[in-house]
DNA sequence: GCTTAAATGATAATAGTTATCATTAAAGTT
DNA sequence: AACTTTAATGATAACTATTATCATTTAAGC
């Protein structure tokens, strides 16, 4: 039996974030995932798709290893942030990096959205625009660029925030 | 004498970014920036905000380390990273995280903008959009958010790209 | 069932960053 | 300008998230 990687044990938990349903996904859409990849279909990358689709949206590699680890205690974390790294080069999965800590993942929804982040509680909202969007291609467009991806995050605090420490901000 | 620490070496000369000459900053600006900080001017801190505003406009840790390497051999990275973190967390500076790759460190100018990233020769274009801004504001107040920061990447593929090997993105 | 190449789990290794701590230096006080 | 106090520094060790290695297992075509 794999002892965890020694990653911090306290950050994951000050995440308040709401589950959310999604809508569900049926294996046979997981294993054509999967195969779309040019990959093997295994129970690990099929149960690892499941995880994602459950339970709260933006998950660490630890934390999914952790969710998989009752129901498969022969699963090795490797084999999580194997898979998660060839889903966001995919582009099945949206990786959020935010200061030093551990990446978050999340399986990335028919309908796009970006993220808005109290910086206090750590409580995440997922919201659409699509006039950001499209200022966006434009912007693009003007230096000549092709887009293939964006990375939009706000940072704040939240009115009903039940932490409140709101550093000063330059 | 102290040794770099293991830093990849390569991934630094890959970018492809041009020197962007920025408005010359005056020592009595950093050091009012530093005592607003609540610490002690030293030598060592001149030295790091000198280097943040010349040359190319987003580096590493390291290269600052090794920029300074020349005039203060005895500067310890140790202190590049510190106060690099200092600086971000009050604000002064804008920290890119991409990936898996080091942070890229940017002295925050007098005016805002965005980033738009080639993912193949890794080039970064700054942009400013002020329509952009006042929609994420409406955003984050529809959400009773009070906004502190945001950060937005355009990620794409620039049309005179010397490099071209674009993956395939979902 | 047989074959082969890919996938896996355990482990070691790595990279970037942060903590530790003895030494040094800033900046106020006389 | 010497004295004091407290913060800052540099060298180093430690840490954390992630990736590479490699022997073993397993998927999938025949």
């Amino acid at each position: 039996m794999s002892d965890f990687p020694k990653l911090s044990p306290g950050i994951a938990n000050e995440y308040k974030e709401e589950l959310v349903t999604r809508e569900p996904i049926s294996d046979s859409q997981y294993k054509r995932m999967i195969r779309d990849m040019g990959l093997k279909v295994t129970h690990q990358r099929l149960a690892i798709l499941r995880s994602l689709s459950k339970g709260r949206a933006h998950v660490t590699a630890q934390e999914v290893f952790e969710n998989l680890h009752q129901d498969h205690p022969d699963m090795g974390f490797a084999t999580v942030y194997r898979f998660l790294r060839k889903l966001t080069e995919e582009g099945f999965v949206t990786e959020i990096r935010m200061g030093g800590l551990p990446a978050r993942y999340e399986l990335k929804a028919k309908t796009h959205h970006d993220h808005l982040t109290c910086i206090d509680c750590g409580k995440i909202i997922e919201f659409e625009n699509q006039e950001i969007e499209s200022l966006q291609e434009k912007v693009a467009k003007a230096h000549g660029f092709q887009l293939t991806d964006h990375v939009l995050e706000l940072y704040g605090t939240c009115h009903d925030c039940p932490y409140k420490r709101s550093l000063a901000k330059g």
